[in-house]
DNA sequence: AATATATTTAAGCGATAATTTAATTAAGTC
DNA sequence: GACTTAATTAAATTATCGCTTAAATATATT
């Protein structure tokens, strides 16, 4: 699953959020959802596996944290079709004014 | 679906990219895909309800064009969940800083 | 060593998503 | 008006996703 089909859901949306605030332990993420523990450790391992989060060990505990690459690739994603959008306008714009001046 | 649903996908994602350089009619779109025009146009729904583009009908064409606000909302979403995370850093930073200056 | 705790992995199931073929709608063309 | 073209909608099928319970793994506690 890539990166945008991993945060399609609301559910590893809401962790990736957690975890911007604050590293956690997978326990205390599981505790903020009604969903069973290893349901969230299932969505844990698919943001694992796309990038955006990364696991630490501690002990019979295992600490979460944001990767913030992952997130970097998407918002470059986007902010690439945006600018190239906005570079359609912009020659638009141009096109536009030289008739302007004829 | 939402927003991120919608791009969780790689051919709409393709779609958005296409869009980005030119509005097209919906059978060139489709021609760029090996899937069939059906498919293609549900693809299409599920980006236009996501408000990712936008449709205008000329004569028996319709021709879409990418609607740049989806993608600054996605964008804005991610931007501010890093925008958290970096703040995070930067506390940290100043309280070693402080340390470091007693 | 036995037991408890934290988390993941495995297996199975219902819901949702993606794709296909067939049918429909709507606008041009002869 | 019949026919073609462009695209969508409907119906059916297959594949994937997210969830649950049960089992497994690994560390800590007594």
């Amino acid at each position: 699953m890539d990166r945008f089909a991993a945060l399609g859901d609301p559910t590893r949306r809401a962790i990736v959020g957690l975890l911007s605030q604050a590293d956690r332990r997978a326990g205390d993420i599981a505790a903020h959802f009604d969903a069973t523990p290893p349901a969230i450790s299932q969505h844990l391992k698919v943001l694992r596996d796309a990038s955006l989060v990364r696991v630490e060990r501690r002990g019979r505990e295992r600490i979460y944290s944001l990767d913030p690459d992952g997130l970097a690739a998407m918002e470059a994603w986007i902010g690439e079709t945006r600018r190239v959008w906005n570079g359609r306008l912009d020659a638009l714009k141009t096109v536009l004014d030289q008739e302007e001046r004829q």
